[in-house]
DNA sequence: ACAATTATTAACCAACCAGTTGATAAATAA
DNA sequence: TTATTTATCAACTGGTTGGTTAATAATTGT
């Protein structure tokens, strides 16, 4: 029994210290040393648990799905919540979920985007998001005239962009945008949660 | 006079192909090996133009915020055109500039968001977006009661991020909406240029 | 024609990379 | 106790990295 919690202590240093490492630097800007220096383990301890650079990081591209903040599609599936509520509640989920580790997210997209051939496969795994109940919401309200026939995916797309974008490339977006200042920069964040909602309303129901 | 376009020529072939080759794998994962084998020059040749990976990558960078399809921002300075179709007109001319180097404008945010402090600086010099005219067209427009008082920060951000987000991150999009076709996927890219125009006025008029 | 400059090359270098080995210590099982 | 398994480590391997050097070839100006 006590042995067993030696592992995991190892284990688990390594995976945290990997974690926090392949997060910063991506799986090409990290070195394993790196990973076991900051872990305070023997190089040949990493090989000892995992099989690879490759596999460690596939282990940590997981996690990082998980905490990307992507959870907040549960909320789509919802059967009671209705429609606008639903995505309210969605934007602001998503909105607390990416600002509060804007990190994990940006890791998943751009690694997502440069390594695509070794991480689609694990992103389809990992997300599953059953999409026919707002479907079914999104028709009920076209077929009643609350809102205009659009297209569930455009509405997804939309709403996800619209709150992805300026967090995990905030670089981009200050200097664009011209509000070089962090401060600034978390104001602007702030006031777009409800520009995000009006936007989306307003075309719903245009 | 001869001499110069042996020294253009070397010099762009290794320009050249460290463009691509930094495009697709980054400042992390390119060697500068493949570099010079791509453009079939002698590895010294490389240090003998530039001084090094770090100089090399940044002038590929510098080129690539000029192809990045950016230069659609230069449509909002434009004095005469009336602001809905600037707005058409942005995001037209945006969606294909981006449609047609997917590539580029993806390999600008992503390293951009890797090595900031590195590339921070470059992008700022690089940009120059005057918003004073777009400024002045809004704050007309709302004082005439054609248009909510809305932030020209938020109608930009919107703009671009609807825009950029499902075409530079395409993996990611078409996994988590479920387009995993590749044709499907060019459909849902070709509809939402009305549906991002529709959203955007709709917001503006309510 | 010849000196000076520019362009090109193969061979080299130290540092670093992911990954291994074989010996050893610690825990567990008999 | 002793045999076995699990955990840890320093040292090593083969290959690659970004970058250099010194000699040479080609081009240029005079």
């Amino acid at each position: 029994m006590s042995g067993s919690e030696t592992v995991a202590d190892t284990k688990n240093k390594i995976l945290e210290s990997a974690y926090s490492v392949f997060l910063e630097k991506g799986i090409d800007g990290a070195g394993i040393k790196e990973i076991t220096d900051k872990a305070e383990v023997n190089k040949a301890m990493l090989y000892y648990y995992f099989d690879s650079k490759e596999h460690l990081f596939q282990e940590v591209f997981r996690k990082g799905i998980k905490e990307s903040g992507l959870q907040a599609l549960d909320v789509m599936e919802a059967e009671e919540l209705p429609l606008f509520e639903k995505i309210k509640e969605f934007i602001d989920l998503l909105t607390k979920q990416l600002l509060e580790e804007p990190l994990v997210s940006s890791f998943v997209v751009n690694e997502l985007s440069r390594h695509s051939e070794m991480l689609t496969e694990i992103l389809i795994e990992t997300i599953e998001f059953d999409r026919s109940v707002l479907d079914r919401q999104i028709k009920e309200a076209a077929d009643a005239y609350e809102i205009a026939r659009i297209s569930p995916r455009q509405l997804l797309a939309n709403i996800i962009t619209l709150c992805l974008g300026p967090i995990i490339n905030q670089k981009f977006y200050s200097v664009t945008l011209d509000v070089l200042d962090e401060d600034d920069y978390r104001k602007f964040l702030q006031e777009r949660k409800g520009v995000i909602y009006d936007m989306t309303i307003s075309w719903l129901t245009t």
